[in-house]
RNA sequence: GGCCCGUUGGUCAAGCGGCUUAAGACACCGCCCUUUCACGGCGGCUACACGGGUUCGAAUCCCGUACGGGUCACCA
């Protein structure tokens, strides 16, 4: 049975480039009828939190990417946290320094450095040169007396091929000389990540390893141990990574790279997830709208593209817009409501329902002009309150056209006359005035459109004059007297 | 610097030796619709990094060069 796993460390938000590989293999999962594990490589003390933790989980959650085993849902293969599985990894070291395929080092960091800078210097590729490989029990003895803590290294072989079938790259062939032993075990005793990861996998019978394309260069020193524990590998499967519009990976000064960013602007999470699967896969036709369900049927790893690509806002907009669009208005009042509330516009707490009904109205009549919710906030001097915007430049030269009086007080006139505002009721009014002034439709809305909003272009006049209200009109069109 | 990966239009990408005078989408530009903006419809712009091979035939296979990226931590 095939069984996947998304394994972040706690240290910061989930971002976009970790919310893909939780995606995909989520995806292959439920298509293979697999299994999937969200687990958490906190073994980094420093810098690992809980609270990131949560945040992480809570953003998968909100994409509806949801996992059968792991963290907070359980299993027979827990713990899922690294930190609370040291009993185990310290079995495994056992077993490694017993057959020498690690041993104890006493260098310290200024050692390390020099070393590194001379290779450097040398042209060679910057690795540990095995000082420490044949210590004897005396030298150790006389490190230990100097206070030294030791870190555990794993002895690489030399002259060794490591062949790794890459579902997306194919065969990447590495050298061992290329690799330095490199330590497994910190000198607090913790695991570092290239070790902890083979038994996780290895324990948690993880039979597919997709991840980010940073760690193609690690897996040489995975399959080592797996090799040195005699233990099987998984197929691996590097996918490529997220560019910025710089063309380098994206990171925390790119703006937004946290889901969580998206999500407090207003993008939807099945059109944060249809945009983040549509980079680095292509679909086998082309639709290029998917919900996660269906996803599910189409993804696979074949058509998961090598090279990198770079985040399109514009595109993603696109795809949010799509899915605005597609919501219910219920629901489009719902994400709209934070914003109003946070510009005082609507109130805290269950809405009356007359605010109801004018968020309902004003979501609507917006919906086509947004790319995320946000935006809602741009919108609201359109539909809200007695006083618009000061008229400027080209407005104002048209507000003070020789027709525009008489158009105004006609409007004017017929709203005060008319009985239910409403859209149609609207429309009709305004194709009355044309009529009756014998005036071209520019010369009527562009006057009325200014006088109520202070701009030239915007939402439907139709949609603003009914939410805007009989009284809101009426004080906007008397404010416009001072421009005349 | 060593090692590894990659390179089709501004962006995402299809293409897996002949069906390609290289799809589609976003962006951009133009036209239509329209009181305006948006939506929608129609159209346009722009690409196989370069050089060698292999082959009757190459965007597709091989080699080299250039460029970009990743990685070389007691980070993951």
């Amino acid at each position: 049975m095939l069984k996947v796993r998304f394994a972040p460390s706690p240290t910061g938000p989930l971002h976009i480039g970790g919310a893909r590989s939780a995606l995909f293999n989520y995806l292959l999962a439920r298509r293979e009828n697999g299994v999937f594990i969200v687990r958490s490589e906190d073994t980094d003390l420093e810098r690992s939190s809980r609270e990131s933790e949560h945040n992480i989980l809570e953003a998968l959650r909100w994409l509806k990417i949801e996992w059968n085993e792991g963290i907070e849902v359980g299993g027979e293969n827990g713990p899922y946290r690294q930190t609370e599985r040291l009993d185990l990894y310290r079995e495994y070291t056992k077993k490694l320094l017993a057959s020498r395929h690690a041993y104890y080092c006493y260098c310290s960091e200024e050692e390390l450095e020099e070393e590194r800078q001379a290779l450097i210097a040398k042209g060679e590729t910057p690795r540990y040169l095995g000082k420490c490989r044949h210590l004897t029990e005396e030298q150790r003895a006389a490190y230990e007396a100097e206070g030294r803590k030791p870190v555990v290294r794993f002895r690489v072989p030399e002259g060794q091929k490591i062949v790794i079938h890459d579902q997306v790259r194919g065969e990447v062939v590495f050298e061992s000389d290329g690799i330095g032993d490199y330590v497994i075990v910190k000198s607090d005793g913790i695991p570092t990540y290239n070790y902890a990861v083979v038994i996780d996998d290895s324990t948690m019978q993880v039979t597919h390893v997709i991840r980010g394309e940073e760690h193609l260069s690690n897996t040489p020193r995975q399959l080592l141990i797996y090799q040195a524990l005699g233990l099987t590998a998984p197929e691996f499967a590097h996918i490529s990574l997220i560019l910025n519009t710089e063309g380098h990976k994206m990171s925390k000064r790119d703006g937004d790279t946290a889901v969580i960013d998206y999500k407090a602007k207003g993008y939807l999470p099945e059109a944060v997830v249809n945009f983040i699967a549509l980079m680095g896969w292509a679909p086998p036709g082309e639709e290029e709208f998917f919900t996660l369900e269906e996803l599910e049927i189409i993804f696979s790893l074949d058509r998961v593209s090598k090279s990198p690509a770079v985040f399109d806002l514009n595109k993603l907009n696109y795809i949010n817009a799509h899915y605005i669009k597609q919501s219910p208005p219920e629901r489009l009042a719902e994400l709209a409501l934070p914003y109003l509330q946070e510009m005082g516009v609507m109130p805290q707490g269950e809405l009356p329902e007359k605010e109801r009904m004018w968020l309902l109205n004003f979501v609507q009549a917006i919906v086509n002009h947004l790319s995320y919710m946000a935006q809602v906030k741009e919108y609201v001097h359109y539909f809200y309150g007695p006083q618009a915007p000061v008229p400027e430049g080209e407005a104002l030269e048209i507000l003070r056209g020789e027709q525009v009086t008489g158009v105004l007080e006609l409007f004017k006139t017929k709203l005060q006359a008319i009985e239910n505002l409403t859209v149609e009721s609207t429309r009709t009014l305004l194709k009355q005035i044309t009529k009756e002034l014998k005036l071209g439709g520019k010369l009527v809305y562009m006057p009325i459109r200014i006088a109520l909003t202070g701009q030239m272009h915007g939402p439907e006049l139709y949609d603003i004059i009914p939410i805007l209200g009989r009284e809101n009109v009426l004080k906007r069109l008397e404010a416009t007297g001072r421009y005349l």
